[in-house]
DNA sequence: CGGTAAATTCCAAGTCTTGCATGATTATCA
DNA sequence: TGATAATCATGCAAGACTTGGAATTTACCG
């Protein structure tokens, strides 16, 4: 899509669950499983993934990439080969753009609601469509999978004219 | 998002319940309830869509458009409001571009499956995402929408070795 | 038939994708 | 282990899709 341009949206992110350096190890064995090499490109960019702790923007992960900063095409291919091995998955921005999110460990697939306004993503368990991708092989169709996005706007960003009381974020709720 | 190019995706189209004039009076109608203007390229593309019958592409609604055909930031423009309005709905390719699909008349809300080798999208009736949005707004959110996706690798395009026998599409279900 | 507000057009910028040549990583073998 | 070759990954450049702004045209209301 895509092309939803010139949204520079400040991304929220909060607190992740995964250890750090035995996520790193399971990255790297995932990408040799696979058969594909081990860069330092991909070493930085799934280092600049943990550390930002939630779905990142392109343009996010590759700030934090600091000095081993590649090149942006390297950063989409990278994410794009990720996302295919299931080590990351990509939330929808209500422009068309994405934001993409570490899936290792035992982490529990889950989706997002983003905010339209500022474009940052909170958490939402919610998991119907099991069975639906199966039903959708026994049609013939191979390589199924899915998205499931929502969008609206948060309480932070409501015009307080609208609504005198704001309700809180409950901050369990991890990104 | 987007900007997912170089894909001519042939899209199969397939009927439309539709009356057709009614559904032109319709759209009439709801593009001067919400206090915006009927004018010649909004018409055309309306016009447009309800011959397509199904998700379509800006490339192939401009085309579809003919003499009455305008600058492609209109259509992308009149596609945005409409969708506003309620009366358009978008799929998202697997590559980030948008196939739009109008929804007039009493259509029940339904999703697709898209295949991510020829684009072609299929219809997948599925409702489960219910009370979710109301729970999004007891949150706080508001102005709450959702996306639902699926993608795959439709029979067609499954290279022939793969399975001897290919399962035939149910040509009942209409994108 | 004017007057006013809104929509369209043209232009340009920003984002994402793809092709091709170059560079890096891994497997193989001495 | 150390060098070589095959293969994959990266960077650059070109192209496609989408969005924003300013000026012009159009629709709608008296
Ligand atoms: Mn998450
Ligand atoms: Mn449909
Ligand atoms: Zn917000
Ligand atoms: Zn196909």
């Amino acid at each position: 899509m895509i092309a939803a341009t010139q949204s520079n949206h400040p991304l929220a992110t909060v607190s992740d669950p995964v250890p750090a350096v035995s996520a790193m190890n399971e990255a790297r064995a995932r990408i040799r499983l696979a058969g594909l090499r081990i860069t330092k490109p991909r070493l930085a960019i799934i280092d600049a993934l943990l550390r930002r702790h939630g779905p990142s923007s392109t343009e996010h992960i590759h700030q934090e990439m600091g000095a081993r900063r590649c090149d942006m095409v390297t950063v989409y291919r990278c994410l794009a080969a990720f996302e295919q091995l299931g080590m990351v998955r990509r939330s929808y921005l209500h422009n068309g753009t994405c934001l993409y999110e570490l899936t290792l460990g035992a982490a529990a697939r889950h989706y997002h609601i983003v905010c339209k306004a500022c474009g940052s993503p909170e958490r939402v368990d919610y998991l119907p469509v099991k069975g639906i991708e199966q039903l959708l092989q026994d049609r013939g169709y191979t390589e199924v999978s899915h998205v499931v996005e929502f969008f609206g706007i948060c309480p932070k960003c409501q015009p307080a004219t609208a609504r005198g009381v704001s309700v809180t974020v409950p901050a369990d709720l991890r990104a």
